[in-house]
DNA sequence: GCCGTTTTCGGCCCGACTGTTTTCAGTCG
């Protein structure tokens, strides 16, 4: 049973616990370590195996330590068992239904028996909610409003799909007379791999002025709240966006309260408490004098910590960093000088060779490794051998007549299902850069996952593993391995590891990444573009490279061609 | 249920908005 598994089993046990009204603190416990199994690279069966201690990790105590060895063990959980036959699983979606939440849905299981949405809906059409105490016309309304949008938007929005949005509303809002600053938060600035809600916040003379001008925007579709200091809105997408109009004196403060991630924020508080201080999102105080909270650089140094990139802000080593005046440098978009993975239309790419090559050089890239698809794919027209050499041949050709870029002749290698390689050695060893990957049978068992990616590490002509887990976010979960061991292995073996930039891939994850980078592995960021176009993704790329604490020297195609040079096979 | 340089017991982050209420509980982020 992999950690995520285990997390979504805690999460489940949490929500039921909520439901019965346990003790919250109790609650947070599971959900906390959830979190922690969800940000450890090692899966905790293996440690299991190796004897460690599980109560080392952070969050994880006696009890919870014993509820993990009884899921790797018997794959369930009895307490969990036990809860679902009380409560019954339909009750969880009701409880995530907007304006309902664990009180109330308790309310409805209690008094009319409702166990599921449809029954939820139909009571509602009958009148019956409204009679319910604590209830009323109001909610049963809302209840109907939001029963069948709810059913289908539970999921998240790609970061790159919300990105344009935000930008039109923070141009409108940032042109009107009466504001002064406007800025997205929460997990959008963090740069999230995907969003939930959407958080923006204006410092302004005129609220109501900042508030109309969202409201009557043109990607907003509904007004669902609007108080004093915040209004919340429905977008196109169905995505949530929620305005928060702050006093200048406490926009350090709000832009930190509201970044988050909770997490984040609940050592920041911790760590004002101890200095009896108090912080919240009009700033730091020491009883009712403001310490700090204009900036978010004075609100963190007024805590003996240096300004945490956003993208770091999640609770996971970020504080010890911070304390000590060593957070890295992250690398941006301008460090990025080469990019190692694309397609062109030999086989399911749209754009020329020398399309690719001119798209590449107008993006300032210095070197690139064109890799179109091995036969396999048969889909995409995968090249054997022959077709592979004509084409390189090609590119040698256009690369020629090319200045100012380099152009390598690669290959996108499948690993097949048996554990071989798509292409023979001999034909592998005449390319300049060889990219493995698993894009069939990613349902295999951990074992023989593990013995395709190891075929591919230890083949001499590999460089690098591309898109190393084949996840799709939202759609299928990559591939069981022991990702700890992979990566050992890939730096033993001088095999570099991809980040696919592409915003469904994001692959390796911040956390894979940041482990990666502590075996010295060289990592590359692709855009794996099919179209001129698709070399914009690098951006995301770029992004998650950040939330993993990566900087230039970390990032292979950073260095310039006469380095990146030295690290080829 | 976890955790500890004030602690092995008694804490555990905090404010806005809504709806249902006559002063507050529930929900949300």
């Amino acid at each position: 049973m992999n950690n995520e598994r285990i997390a979504s089993q805690f999460d489940e046990l949490a929500d039921l616990l909520e439901i019965q009204g346990a003790n919250p603190f109790r609650i947070r416990a599971y959900r906390n370590a959830s979190r922690t199994l969800e940000g450890i690279t090692d899966s905790v069966s293996s440690l299991l195996e190796e004897g460690t201690d599980l109560t080392e990790l952070s969050g994880i105590g006696k009890d919870l330590a014993a509820k993990i060895a009884e899921l790797v063990e018997s794959g369930t959980l009895e307490q969990l068992e036990e809860l679902k036959a009380e409560v019954p699983p339909g009750v969880l979606d009701i409880m995530r239904l907007p304006g309902v939440g664990p009180k109330k849905a308790a309310t409805l299981f209690k008094e009319l028996n409702i166990t599921n949405l449809d029954e939820l809906k139909a009571a509602a059409q009958a009148g019956e909610i409204q009679n319910l105490k604590g209830f009323a016309k109001k909610t049963e309304d809302s209840i109907l409003a939001n029963i069948d949008q709810a059913a289908k938007s539970k999921e998240r929005t790609f970061f790159a799909t919300a990105e344009p949005l935000v930008e039109q509303i923070v141009e409108t809002l940032a042109a009107l007379a009466s504001t002064q600053q406007v800025t997205p938060a929460g997990s959008f600035r963090r740069r999230k791999e995907t969003v939930g809600d959407l958080d923006i916040l204006v410092t302004s003379d005129d609220v109501d002025e900042v508030m109309d001008a969202l409201a009557n925007h043109d990607l907003v579709e509904e007004v669902l709240q609007r108080g004093e200091t915040k209004q919340r809105v429905r977008l196109i997408k169905g995505l949530e966006m929620d305005l928060r109009v702050v006093p200048a004196k406490s926009y350090g403060a709000a832009m930190q309260y509201f970044t988050g991630s909770k997490e984040h924020n609940i050592v920041m508080r911790k760590r004002a408490q101890k200095q009896n201080l108090e912080l919240n999102e009009y700033g730091l105080f020491s009883g009712e004098e403001s310490v700090a909270g204009e900036t978010e650089e004075e609100v963190y140094e007024a805590l003996g910590l240096a300004w945490v990139p956003p993208e770091l802000r999640e609770d996971r080593g970020e504080f010890e960093l911070a304390e000590n005046n060593r957070l890295p440098e992250l690398v941006t978009l301008d460090d990025i000088r080469g990019d190692l993975h694309m397609h062109t239309t030999a086989t399911d790419g749209t754009a020329t060779i020398e399309e690719m090559i001119d798209a590449a050089k107008k993006r300032g890239r210095k070197y690139i490794a064109i890799t179109d698809h091995s036969k396999r794919v048969t889909m995409a027209n995968g090249l054997d051998a022959d077709r592979l050499r004509t084409h390189w041949n090609e590119i040698r050709e256009v690369a020629e007549k090319t200045k100012g870029i380099q152009v390598l002749c690669g290959i996108e290698c499948d690993i097949l299902e048996d554990a071989t390689l798509d292409l023979p050695d001999d034909v592998l060893e005449e390319a300049d850069w060889v990219l493995a990957v698993l894009h069939y049978g990613l349902k295999q068992d951990k074992q023989q996952i593990h013995k395709r990616l190891m075929t591919a590490i230890k083949n001499p002509n590999v460089d690098i593993i591309g898109h190393p887990t084949g996840r799709i976010i939202g759609k299928r979960p990559g591939a069981e391995m022991e990702m700890s061991e992979i990566l050992k292995a890939a730096a033993d073996h001088e095999v570099m590891m991809e980040i696919n930039a592409h915003p469904s891939r994001l692959d390796l994850h911040a956390q894979h990444a940041a482990a990666a980078k502590d075996l010295g592995i060289p990592i590359v960021i692709s855009t794996d573009a099919h179209s001129t176009s698709g070399m914009d993704v690098m951006r995301y790329g770029v992004f998650q490279a950040r939330r993993a604490g990566l900087s230039a020297n970390d990032i292979a195609n950073s260095r310039s061609w006469t380095q990146f040079k030295k690290l080829l096979k």
